[in-house]
DNA sequence: ACCTGAACACCGTTCAAGT
DNA sequence: ACCTGAACACCGTTCAAGT
């Protein structure tokens, strides 16, 4: 309640990544998150240029969130572990991802870009040519972010999600099997969940493929 | 100008989607919308309930537009309709991904989830189990999300997207060779872009590695 | 240097009133 | 049945005023 502490752009973040987390980015307004502060909302206009500032910094304390992968292992090992951390990070933090995408925060962080750059160092190593890298990043981006999406979606569930009645999928319920036939024989396997065990299946077998795009030429056959 | 015709739900929708193209979804407000149908706000809720039945609505729209894929084409071409056909028509409105990916809109309608079921049935007749089913579902479902993620937020960049100096990805701009390497090193390639035939590629690897999963046993070796 | 109050130009939505 | 005006509870942001 008191703002024994004088106010400073970094603690405007933390309230700021923590307000979030409670009400969304929705819920992420200036004049909500100066109340958090003990504060009037024109106050926090000393600290950070706009509102689009504030999800910016959010944006890049969460990317720095991210382990950097052991140099020591192989090229797609480290894709792999590149890959989850920025998975993982960006799950606790979902308003980061809601912000990008809406063009509300854009990366332009060093440390923000940090993870691009290890992931593009791996595909470089793996042999790959600059078509190929991109190619391989993007996919490599579009699975992990579409991932978070389909979380965020209500798509995906999440082992710990609880599967209430209310949470309960808007995809899912009223499925008419006789008009959605398979997506209804599929419902319980949807429902038993694990979006971050299949987003690392799949993510295997995205690098599985990249790895034979990367060696094109098979010592045998 | 003129409100020549009576106001109806499929107008509003129309107005709506035309809006959104245009202002995208922050600028899609239900003053600006009924300003453009020659109306007062209030007049909308008439025929909408509130502006979470437009994005819906805008939704189910949107997502009928794709094509359904041939029933006669093998189920991994199948697939691979499926998904471009979703990626098209998204990738034309921008809108939809951004409003469910904020949890603004819902897929809810038989129509809307059609392309789901039609890439379920394709994913179990290529005999896949149910938990094999459902990470094929939302590997594609993520790819495609994903890649579409990649371009709204600026990562990616279309073929037709112009390369303006403002424009420029602001992921790439002032990147320090000295700081980050490799990524300095695949600008040139980023900026020449090809989002959806990179999509289309990455499209194409996994498909082929669940074709694998599909058919564990391999008739040689 | 930092914070506040009042103000401006917006939001979505409700409700009583008009036709 | 359909539309409007006024109102309520919100937004982000500016600016002059306070300390």
């Amino acid at each position: 309640m008191a703002p024994r502490q004088p106010l400073t752009r970094d603690r405007v973040l933390d309230a700021a990544l923590a307000l979030a987390g409670t009400d969304g980015l929705a819920g992420l307004s200036m004049r909500k998150l100066a109340k958090t502060l003990g504060v009037e909302a024109m106050a926090l206009y000393n600290h950070v240029a706009n509102k689009t500032d504030i999800l910016n910094g959010i944006a890049d304390r969460v990317f720095s969130e991210i382990d950097r992968a052991d140099p020591g292992l192989r090229w797609d090992q480290r894709a792999r572990a590149i890959a989850v951390g920025m998975y993982r990070a960006l799950r606790r933090h979902p308003v980061v991802p809601m912000a990008i995408a809406t063009s509300q925060a854009n990366l332009t962080t060093l440390r923000a870009l940090q993870p691009l750059d290890d992931l593009t160092g791996a595909f470089y190593e793996a042999g790959l040519d600059d078509d190929g890298v991109r190619q391989a990043i993007l996919a490599v981006y579009s699975l992990v972010f579409g991932s978070l999406w389909l979380t965020t979606a209500g798509f995906a569930r999440d082992a710990d999600q609880a599967i209430t009645p209310e949470h309960v999928d808007p995809y899912l319920h009223r499925l008419d099997p006789d008009k959605l036939p398979h997506s209804s024989r599929l419902l319980p396997a949807l429902a038993a969940g694990g979006a971050e065990s299949d987003f690392m299946r799949g993510l295997d077998v995205l690098i599985a493929g990249l790895a034979v795009l990367a060696t094109p030429r098979r010592p045998s056959a």
